[in-house]
DNA sequence: TGCATATATGTCGAATATGACATAATCTAC
DNA sequence: GTAGATTATGTCATATTCGACATATATGCA
């Protein structure tokens, strides 16, 4: 992992790593936080795609506008189980949840 | 939803759904949990076929060996964030992770 | 049977995720 | 420009999840 890309995750809150891996992502930290950026992502695109502004999924996933900004972020306080269950509040199915992870 | 396999998934400590849907899981709330057994069942399967006793496994992920039958009985208390990682630090892909999920 | 090993269950204090609020920054017309 | 809407960021009290421990229940095997 280029230092670069560390800074950036790490300017955003993330804890890459602790002192012995200071240059690099193991493989599943690295693959895990990609599979919560491609929920996130998803996420963003289809509120898009429905042309929803944040408050109004914030209310039908029955949370704040702001929590809803941190998961489009991929702000490291938000958890999977949070992104599936508000997806899956969008209409995704699991099989559209698979291949956003893959 | 059955009134007998709510009864089981509340026996095991799920809090189904409200008073309102007493009958009935939302389906959002069915396919949260249906993912979190695949996980579970991916696991359990993985580690078989690896031939590992919860202890040694408990090593790998740095946990104990209760929170690993946890993981495997699919637990209330056990969130897809932690099956995910677990996962992950036997080696499976994720694609191998999204084809557990659909 | 009795003993060893493996897995399950209940509980607890500590750690992390959550919704909510305030407020800042950004965008979008006019 | 600037007003109004939308999205981002920081913080906090509460809720949920965590690892750990004790202990119970299985499973195999002499």
């Amino acid at each position: 992992m280029k230092a670069t890309k560390r800074k950036k995750l790490e300017s955003k809150g993330w804890k890459v790593g602790s002192a012995e891996d200071f240059l690099d992502l193991s493989s599943e930290e690295a693959a895990y936080i990609e599979m919560k950026l491609s929920l996130s992502n998803s996420l963003k695109e289809r509120r898009a795609r429905e042309k929803l502004s944040q408050v109004e999924v914030a209310k039908i996933f029955k949370t704040s506008q702001s929590r809803v900004a941190k998961m489009e972020a991929g702000d490291p306080s938000v958890s999977i189980d949070l992104l599936v269950r508000s997806l899956l509040a969008l209409g995704a199915s699991p099989k559209e949840l698979a291949k956003a992870i893959s």
